[in-house]
DNA sequence: TACGATTTAATCGTGCACGATTTACATACT
DNA sequence: AGTATGTAAATCGTGCACGATTAAATCGTA
C-alpha cells in the first residue's frame, strides 16, 4: 500500500500552525501601542496572576527555558516594567517582580483578551470548547 | 467595570500557542532523522502535491514572504532537494523544482503524518473536526 | 564535612518569522 | 518611446525558540 503525499492545507498540524501564526498578526495591532512583543505579554500576563516568580516558575507556565526567557526579560527590564534579582538565600534563583509601571502596563493589557475574542468572531462557549480541545491535545503529544 | 488580569493558562491565543509548539516537538523525532525542520517539511509536502512553484505562490500556500522563504529555500537547495531557478521569459520570479533526491525524501515524508495522527491520540474525525474549527477561527482573525 | 549529583541561570549557535527597504523587472498608460 | 504603477525576490535588523554547553550554588548522603 502506498502512502501519497498529503498537502500541508488538509494536515491538522498545518491548521496549528497558519492558526497561531494569524493568531500573533490580531495580536499584533493590539499589543504594538503598548511595546508589547506576544511572548512578553504572556510573561506580563502571568506576572499579573502570579505576582512572585522565579524564571524557570515562569518558564514552567510558559513552557519555555532560560534561553529564551532571559533575553526576553532582560528587555522588558530594559524597558522599566520588572526587575530580576538573585534570590536571597539561594543564589542560583532569580526572582522576577513588576514594576508599578509593569502593574499599570498589565492593567491595561487585560483588556486584550475581549478584543481578541471579539476578533475570533466565536461566543465564549465556542472559544472555551475549543481551548479544552487544544489542552487535551497538547497533553497527548506531551506524553 | 474592572477587568481583571487572566492567567495564560485560561486564554485560548495561549492554548494555542503552546500546543503549537508542543506539535512541532512532536514532529521533531519524525523529522530530525529526514534531516528536516518544521517549516522546511510543509515546503517540501506543498512541492510534493504541487511541483512546479515560485517563491511567492509557496509563500501564498504557507503564508510566509520571501524574508522567510528565501533563506529556508536556499538550505534545501544546499541539501540537494530542490533547485531554485530565475524564470525564463519574467526574470522576477524564481521557480522551484524537487530533485530526485528531494522527491525521494518527499516519500519518505509522506508517512509522517500518520504518525503525527498517532501521537495525537485522537480519532480521524475528531482530528478533521478540529482543523476545521482552526481553519474558520484562522478565516476569521484575517477577516 | 566532604563530595558527587542536581538545580538554576546564563551563554552560544542555528533557524524561523516578520517589518521595512532595496533592486530588478513587467505592465499599463500616455 | 517614456513614465508611472505594480510585482517578485532578496536583504537587513530584531525577536523569539530550542539544543547544547557552561558555571555557580545547593542538596543529599556517606
Amino acid at each position: 500500500m502506498t502512502n501519497p503525499s498529503i498537502p500541508p492545507s488538509q494536515m491538522l498540524c498545518f491548521a496549528l500552525y497558519s492558526t497561531t501564526h494569524a493568531m500573533q498578526a490580531a495580536y499584533k495591532p493590539l499589543l504594538d501601542p503598548l511595546g508589547l512583543t506576544y511572548p512578553q505579554y504572556l510573561a506580563l500576563m502571568t506576572l499579573m496572576t502570579q505576582p512572585s516568580l522565579t524564571v524557570s516558575q515562569l518558564g514552567a507556565a510558559l513552557h519555555l527555558d532560560s534561553n529564551t526567557l532571559t533575553p526576553l526579560l532582560k528587555r522588558m527590564e530594559a524597558k522599566g516594567w520588572l526587575t530580576r534579582r538573585r534570590d536571597t538565600g539561594d543564589d542560583r534563583r532569580v526572582n522576577l517582580a513588576l514594576t508599578d509601571a509593569g502593574r499599570a502596563l498589565g492593567t491595561q493589557a487585560a483588556a486584550v483578551p475581549a478584543c481578541f475574542l471579539d476578533k475570533t468572531g466565536f461566543d465564549p462557549a465556542t472559544a472555551g470548547d475549543l481551548r479544552e480541545v487544544l489542552a487535551l491535545l497538547r497533553a497527548n503529544l506531551r506524553a
